[in-house]
DNA sequence: CAAAGGACTTATCATATGATAAATAATCAT
DNA sequence: ATGATTATTTATCATATGATAAGTCCTTTG
């Protein structure tokens, strides 16, 4: 039996829903300690999510590919939960991946197994209820901003509101993920 | 003591996540038929949203002010459920109105109750949030045709997926929630 | 029915962003 | 360290979309 430190996410949940001893207990017998270096993929594309991630150091993207061109979704660091939605919640394959922009330690939880819980553990279901709930208002907002915002806009928005980001991810993915090309990014940075 | 007919409500649920009669007897005592005509506004900006919407009949556009532009952020008809998420699950007032776009009648449910409702009623929890996850997959796929999609692939898709909306809604509002101008979803449905 | 307003289209010009290419700068592997 | 990738910037030109204006068509209302 290896001990895993499941300390951060429980720190995290207390935050968005507590949870009673008895259910953590359950949590944590669903959850693994996995470990990606920098750029290895923690999931590939044509793979149909079955996991839900913490991260508890480093970070990770959700990206695809439009012809050719590699584009981010999303970028998650400390203390987030990751998954791909638009697969695990249909049961169809992602033509997502999830990849480690930086030595990254995840917990992986069993989503099955979660769902499973949900039956006997009714808080656990209500704190993955909060949790999606967070997730899909962030990106209606998001949507917000792609809808009619300029693309310097969206870069100004992005560094007040994850400067942190700016730090850690190359900017190629950062204008993928604003909708721009990495060039556009550049000259918007260049002024000024 | 007004009857208000849930049968479609109910017809919908069925689809997404059965639930038992002691839960349908209680979610309908929080239910109240309101009837709106085309044009009125179901709720106003700057309102915090405590109620979930259920589509009977007709159809809503949730939209929101940027710079005078007035901008459709999504369209909901019949047998569909519609809030203002950003507001709802966050408390604050919402930015964004509710709109009839059509004569409408909507089941109002009320957010409060049926949010302590889950605690005795495990299945209406596991319902919304199967909702929820619905309605997140919906956004996380409308971010990525957002984010590197034409214009004109964008109006493609919605002729494809969603040729109902397009005749039941004037192009103004479908140019805004395609994220351009009137005048050019005009030009691009013009090509050919 | 006439008038008025709203919806939609078309045209012109302006501009933000894309595509491509080339030059630095930074990072990585041997 | 050295060379080889990879990331970023800068420049030029092309293009999709925005802004504005004008005109047509449709709907509503008195």
């Amino acid at each position: 039996m290896i001990f895993l430190d499941v300390q951060e996410l429980f720190s995290q949940i207390e935050t968005i829903h507590p949870i009673i001893p008895v259910s953590e207990k359950a949590l944590s017998t669903i959850c693994r300690g996995v470990i990606f270096s920098k750029g290895k993929n923690v999931q590939e594309i044509g793979h149909t999510c079955k996991t839900i991630y913490f991260v508890k150091k480093g970070g990770v993207r959700i990206y695809y590919f439009k012809e050719a061109t590699d584009i981010t979704e999303s970028f998650e660091f400390e203390n987030a939960f990751v998954a791909r939605a638009e697969s695990l919640f249909t049961g169809k394959p992602s033509r997502k991946a999830i990849q480690a922009i930086e030595d990254t330690t995840l917990i992986a939880i069993d989503s099955n197994k979660l769902f499973k819980l949900f039956d006997t553990h009714h808080d656990l279901e209500r704190l993955f209820r909060k949790i999606i709930e967070t997730s899909y208002v962030n990106t209606v907002n998001r949507i917000e901003s792609l809808q009619f915002n300029t693309a310097e806009e969206r870069y100004k928005a992005l560094l007040k509101d994850a400067p942190d980001v700016l730090k850690r991810v190359p900017l190629k993915h950062v204008a993928s993920y604003l909708g721009i090309t990495q060039v556009s990014l550049s000259r918007i940075r260049g002024i000024k």
